[in-house]
DNA sequence: CTTCTAAATGATATGTTATATCATTGCACA
DNA sequence: TGTGCAATGATATAACATATCATTTAGAAG
């Protein structure tokens, strides 16, 4: 992501806390914005080591933990559950509403790719949940994959 | 599950092993009938502490993993990623093919629902995972939810 | 511009989970 | 009934996650 793309998200991120009564403050803005540098599935433990490395100061884990998901409440990253990594979401600058996402990961490799879901196919699933007594919490779904390059290998 | 079923499941498994030349030991039958008794998911730890209560040994962390992981791959089990647990196939004994498993966790009391996805929904998530270049390793989905009586209160 | 207060962050310790390495046991096969 | 490989055990330690309390900082109120 190109530094413009990165500041409209900023920018974006600014704003739309800031109407939700959010504090993006100035530590959790540099982690989202190495977050968006990053463009891969980040664990708390490798944001810390980045973000010493980057800034020479000695950011704890915990406060990584705590940034992480005060990010992932407001929606400008998503925990992928099934890696225990959170990846900036790649949509924070749309102004457009978005579906639900699916996470392809390909489980050699660790890539993610993030696909949204068309409409019908969410429906389908929370009818399934439905019927079952279940309420879904996060519309998402994450997929153990293999990518094209490594399924080549 | 009551104790003839699993049983049948134990059968069942040992029958298929045997099948594919896979080699279900004694160990290995020993936590499989836990996990089969247990009917809920655990954690190898966890599996680790109700086998050594139950069979007064002490079992190392890593036999539990090794085991846990080789239940997996011969399918006796499966491994719910985002928990980082483990859970009892609930079809074992069954002769007829599966289709893919949706698990629905309740995010609150834990409580897992192993419901089947109809193959054409498989077929539509699939459709989204081959058209991004990408090609699923494991066909389930789990969802993060809450069960009937958690959303109540 | 201060002062107050609550939220955010830091410091520290420790609990929990996962894995690496090597020794030992036990089962299949000759 | 040895022999060799797979399975398990023993041990240590790495990696991950969280709990608790101290300190700082940002925003509200005066």
């Amino acid at each position: 992501m190109g530094v413009q793309e990165v500041q409209a998200c900023l920018d974006s991120a600014h704003q739309r806390c800031s109407e939700s009564g959010l504090r993006l403050t100035q530590k959790r803005e540099q982690i989202l914005r190495l977050m968006l540098e990053a463009e891969a599935p980040l664990s708390p433990y490798e944001v810390v080591d980045l973000y010493n490395a980057q800034a020479e100061q000695n950011m704890p884990p915990n406060s990584a933990y705590r940034i992480l998901d005060f990010l992932a409440e407001a929606n400008l990253v998503h925990k992928l559950n099934s890696a225990n990594k959170y990846i900036a979401c790649s949509h924070i600058a749309c102004s457009h509403p978005h579906s639900a996402s699916q996470f392809l990961i390909c489980s050699q490799c660790k890539t993610v790719k993030e696909v949204m879901m068309e409409p019908k196919l969410l429906k389908e699933i929370q009818k399934n949940v439905s019927s079952a007594g279940f309420k879904m919490r996060h519309p998402s779904v994450e997929l153990e994959c293999l990518c094209g390059e490594c399924s080549e290998s």
